[in-house]
DNA sequence: ATTTTGGTTGACACAAAATACCAAATGCCA
DNA sequence: TGGCATTTGGTATTTTGTGTCAACCAAAAT
């Protein structure tokens, strides 16, 4: 989805939520949209560091938990030990590499389709799924190849 | 699998990779195997820090990482920036809760198959993939009616 | 059984990632 | 435009994970 769409969601869920629409928001909510790729929070606060002196880091991991519980920004899972943001919140899998621990969309073919159950019978909702494909990118592979094994 | 089970994997392993069979690496599969949930490293350190006093923070965490390069140990994609751990190395969807980060396992039944290709058409390698459920256990969703919205 | 040796551990320091706190600033609505 | 709850910035602190290195120990060879 474009910048554009976003900033027009943004200020729509906004008013609608009673939330304030800030140009700290805004200009978060851009750093991440125009992003191919889906950033931590310190790589959108170096981004933005440099377009708004002032920023503050405290405000930029704040302002994105509080697009996700909007449902602004999805979370992806990664089975590195930080936290990866998608602007794009509609369901697709991710591969993660296991070698630069970059994380990019796979939407190329389809693979199959889960459905799961609305609720599971222990009495866990179910509310939302990821796939997550693991392995290595380009770049890892050949230099996996001329290091050891 | 059973720890039963799990020690004599660990022992096979151990001898055929060269590598040392130590009380340490014995005593933190246990602590891991026994637990039913996916339990990151400072939690595994916190049991193992009573039951075998002397036990370091830094053994736990290398360890984890030397049982999931042996192939022994699964790291768990979870939505939290804090990494999991499961014993069980087979193919299997896990149910993480939004309000208490809990992680657990999802047998109950199919709800789909996938099967993505070993190579996406950008040269990206995939060796595995991880499906995981998101939604709110049993505890967090009464929690939840009994605060607000 | 003793010795040898390379892998392993424990303790500490350090780095990275995320959160808590609170005064100052600001968006929003009347 | 003014009042006020929300939001931000900066700092301190916590949480999570890694680097270093002397001391230790499992495993294999005497």
């Amino acid at each position: 989805m474009s910048d554009q769409k976003k900033q027009q969601q943004l200020k729509e869920v906004c008013r609608s939520r009673g939330v304030s629409l800030t140009p700290q928001r805004q200009a978060i909510m851009r750093a991440l949209a125009v992003r191919g790729d889906h950033p931590t929070a310190d790589q959108l606060y170096d981004d933005l560091s440099c377009q708004m002196p002032g920023m503050s880091r405290t405000t930029v991991y704040r302002v994105l938990e509080t697009f996700v519980k909007l449902g602004l920004v999805r979370k992806v899972d990664s089975r590195a030990s930080k936290a990866h943001f998608d602007a794009d919140v509609t369901l697709h899998p991710h591969l993660v590499c296991l070698g630069c621990g970059k994380v990019c969309d796979f939407q190329d073919r389809d693979f199959g389709v889960l459905q799961p159950p609305a609720m599971t019978d222990d009495g866990f909702e179910i509310v939302d799924y990821a796939v997550t494909l693991v392995g290595y990118c380009r770049q890892c592979r050949h230099h996996e190849k001329n290091s050891s094994e």
